[in-house]
DNA sequence: TGGCACGTAG
């Protein structure tokens, strides 16, 4: 349609119909100008002396001041500029209220949300929560219908303190009254607040809630509660593949870390079959596990003992495609050794170097454990070389289990030199590994020696057990060899 | 991406 340019309807504010011109201070560029010019002004006023001017803070007499001189209401971004401003400093925080009653009372216009999400973020982190509160219930009064966001960013410094949760019931309630629809991110917000506080039975109550109140699954809950579920102490491996099963049926799909979580507490409680089950459920559902799921199941299978299945799966890792690390083959090499079969177990390590797989100290202390078990003392010392050849860094759980073979055996003067290579890099041997040494050098009559090592090692700050002393003193009454000034040196460790 | 291995007294 054609419309008259004559006819009533035509657009008034084109500049051949208007009846009088715009006055060019009405502009939209005038108006733009007088808004930057009045802003400047502001922003240089937050550099400068502040004075206190008609009972109104400085800057906010400055903020009317300036827009009033360029005939310019003052704008939202004016306001939210200014009230940063004065969170950025903490002599002029006394003024924010001012700023925000003039706000209410004096303007007009409808004050945007992302103002009060600052201010309430600022008065959560700053400990300020029943202002950030108080301000919360007030923004209606600026005009601003509050959205879930204000409502998921007040509950979320709730819950950042134990003693604020209290006030969440009354929030939630308050807020229907707001009219804010609560979503799934408020639930994840009370859902992440009620884990954190190690409470996921109520965690599960409110995803419970959530879903009778026809809000749809939320994945990233689910996993929440997974993760806090195996992370408690005081649960059993039936309660947590109870919460498990509803949340599958509920339909829930579990990702590859949902499965990790809930393999590691399975294997963690000795339920390694258990374990097995949650990996095969994963491989229904169309997902492959990675080698750190099946790493984690192989060492639940060893726990055990099940070594026909450990074979199953070690071999089901190759069939897949899947590499084994150095954790998955450490795993499978403990599970070769607790079966005594240290030849294979061997034979896996030099497999694993030529597939380029370095082993590493846990390999090593794996293989000495288990010859440390077996009293193959000789075996144990050539992997000992072995790892030293390799460059391998022996830790303290090398040495303490090459000691405790030693000692085991009687070697005494080895396990006196192991046990200086050890202080020199600060290891200390279990208390009990270091009486039999005492105990040993002095049946062996080295009661000299003894002091020696005695006062090496409390020169270290370790100190020994009551038998050692025993030992000595028991020694002392018949060979005193050595000066009274280092027995009670010796007595009275730094 | 992360998440996985040895050992363990008090």
């Amino acid at each position: 349609m054609v419309r008259n340019p004559l006819s009533k309807s035509a657009n008034k504010y084109l500049r051949k119909f208007r009846k009088w011109p715009h006055s060019p201070y009405k502009t939209s560029w005038h108006h733009n100008f007088g808004e930057q010019q009045a802003m400047l002004i502001l922003k240089q006023a937050t550099i400068q002396p502040q004075t206190q001017n008609n009972n109104n803070p400085f800057l906010l007499s400055t903020l009317i001041d300036s827009f009033k001189a360029y005939n310019t209401d003052p704008t939202p971004k004016a306001y939210f500029f200014l009230i940063k401003t004065l969170t950025n400093n903490t002599s002029q925080l006394h003024d924010i209220p001012h700023i925000l009653n003039h706000l209410e009372h004096n303007e007009k216009f409808e004050t945007p949300e992302v103002i009060f999400l600052y201010l309430i973020r600022f008065y959560g982190l700053s400990d300020r929560v029943q202002d950030a509160v108080d301000l919360f219930f007030r923004i209606p009064r600026f005009r601003c219908t509050p959205t879930v966001c204000s409502l998921n960013l007040l509950l979320s410094l709730l819950c950042r303190k134990r003693e604020c949760l209290k006030m969440v019931p009354n929030i939630l309630l308050k807020s229907q009254n707001m009219k804010i629809r609560l979503e799934e991110s408020t639930f994840r917000v009370l859902v992440e607040a009620l884990c954190r506080i190690k409470r996921v039975d109520y965690a599960i109550k409110i995803m419970n809630c959530m879903i009778e109140d026809g809000y749809g699954l939320d994945d990233k809950i689910c996993s929440l509660i997974i993760l806090s579920l195996c992370e408690q102490n005081n649960l059993t491996s039936a309660e947590a593949l109870f919460v498990w099963g509803n949340m599958r049926k509920l339909g829930f799909c579990p990702g590859i870390m949902d499965c990790t979580n809930m393999i590691r507490f399975l294997v963690k409680e000795g339920k390694g079959k258990d374990a097995l089950e949650i990996l095969n459920q994963l491989k229904e559902d169309g997902i492959k596990p990675d080698i750190v799921c099946y790493t984690i199941v192989l060492s639940g299978i060893v726990k055990e003992g099940d070594y026909v299945k450990l074979d199953e799966l070690f071999d089901e890792i190759l069939v897949l495609g899947l590499i084994p690390d150095v954790y998955t083959y450490n795993v499978y090499i403990n599970g070769l050794c607790k079966q005594n079969n240290f030849d294979e177990a061997m034979k896996i390590v030099v497999s694993m170097e030529k597939l380029g797989c370095k082993p590493n100290v846990v390999t090593y202390n794996t293989l000495l454990g288990a010859l440390s078990m077996k009293e193959d003392l000789g075996k144990a010392k050539r992997v000992m070389k072995e790892l030293k050849l390799k460059c391998v860094e022996p830790n303290l759980h090398t040495y303490r289990i090459m000691l405790d073979g030693l000692v085991g055996k009687c070697e005494i003067g080895e396990a006196c030199i192991l046990l200086e290579e050890m202080m020199e890099k600060c290891f200390y041997p279990r208390s009990s590994t270091f009486d039999s040494i005492i105990l040993q050098m002095c049946q062996n009559g080295l009661i000299t020696d003894s002091v020696v090592l005695m006062n090496k090692i409390v020169a270290k700050s370790f100190v020994p057990g009551v038998k050692v002393w025993e030992a000595l003193l028991l020694n002392l009454g018949s060979k005193v060899t050595y000066s009274e000034t280092t027995f009670v040196g010796l007595l009275s460790p730094k």
